[in-house]
DNA sequence: ATTGGTTCCTGCTGGC
DNA sequence: TGCCAGCAGGAACCAA
């Protein structure tokens, strides 16, 4: 699932082959994803250079000449394929929605089996009021995001806090991995209500968040070659999670048994003794 | 203002 | 071995 550091990787991958280029051709395959494409999509991307590409929690913002962006989500299945000149021959596969073709024969490809991704166009001046990104919370990794932020952010809510760490009005890109693996690293405990945190442990607690991101992003940087993909997996690199997915394996820091259980439909892993 | 429930979609898993 | 029901999961949306 892409999350923060996978949409980051993603990015650095996408600007690698689009930064710089114009985009020759459109092709749409599907232009129902979680939302319909907008009006007039294909035509009012070609022919516009490529700018720069950057992220904005999980979301992908390609900017092009003319003053306006490609906005992309990756949703659950999401992936960007990055193909050379030399496999031009290549034919689409299953769940390509979406191929931009730079002038220099380079394509980008868009695939999504579950279609919860979407892409919207944006003018520039209606980006930061843009629906989808003008309530959201801090960047975890950016200036603004600190202990006392956070802490403030969780005040008053009643929700337990890793159900809070999921709301992107929170904190922007943090997802259910990164949410098991933060509140293992500040040695917080998933079912605490939001508002219980104290300011010692949230200032642990965003310290722990931007450092398995961090720690992430480093990883899945290494990873990166002609393939932009989404979970940092190639050749066996996948990042090593301390309790996600790790249900009855010993505790790395106590070798108690990880557990796990639901909450707000979505799977928490934890450590029952570390954790508090 | 917040929160709980529902929905979108398809690949995968587990039970038979 | 094959079939199929059930589940996972990001986040918008709605109702309370």
């Amino acid at each position: 699932m892409p999350e923060l550091p996978e949409v980051e990787t993603i990015g650095r991958g996408l600007a690698r082959a689009l930064e710089g280029r114009r985009i020759a051709a459109v092709t749409v395959r599907r232009a129902d994803l979680r939302r319909p494409l907008p009006q007039g999509f294909a035509g009012r991307i070609k022919g516009r250079k490529v700018l720069s590409v950057r992220r904005r929690a999980k979301y992908l913002l390609i900017g092009l000449e003319g003053e306006l962006t490609l906005l992309a989500h990756l949703g659950m299945s999401g992936r960007f394929r990055v193909l050379g000149p030399d496999e031009a021959a290549a034919p689409p596969e299953r769940h390509d929605h979406v191929i931009l073709a730079t002038e220099d024969r380079t394509r980008v490809v868009f695939n999504d089996a579950r279609r919860f991704g979407l892409m919207d166009l944006v003018k520039n001046g209606a980006l930061e009021s843009h629906p989808l990104l003008a309530e959201l919370g801090p960047e975890p990794l950016g200036n603004e995001f600190s202990g006392p932020v956070l802490h403030e952010r969780l005040k008053g809510r009643r929700t337990p806090v890793k159900v809070a760490l999921l709301d992107q009005h929170v904190v922007a890109g943090v997802g259910n991995i990164y949410a098991s693996e933060a509140l293992f690293g500040a040695a917080i405990g998933p079912k605490r209500l939001a508002r219980t945190i104290r300011a010692a442990e949230a200032e642990r607690l965003a310290a722990a968040i931007a450092e398995v991101l961090r720690a992430a992003i480093a990883s899945g940087g290494s990873t990166l070659r002609q393939y932009v993909q989404t979970t940092g997996e190639i050749g066996g690199f996948q990042h090593k999670f301390a309790v996600y997915d790790r249900a009855g394996e010993p505790c790395p820091r106590c070798a108690a048994p990880i557990r796990r259980l639901v909450q707000g439909g979505r799977s928490t892993y934890f450590c029952p003794r570390c954790q508090r």
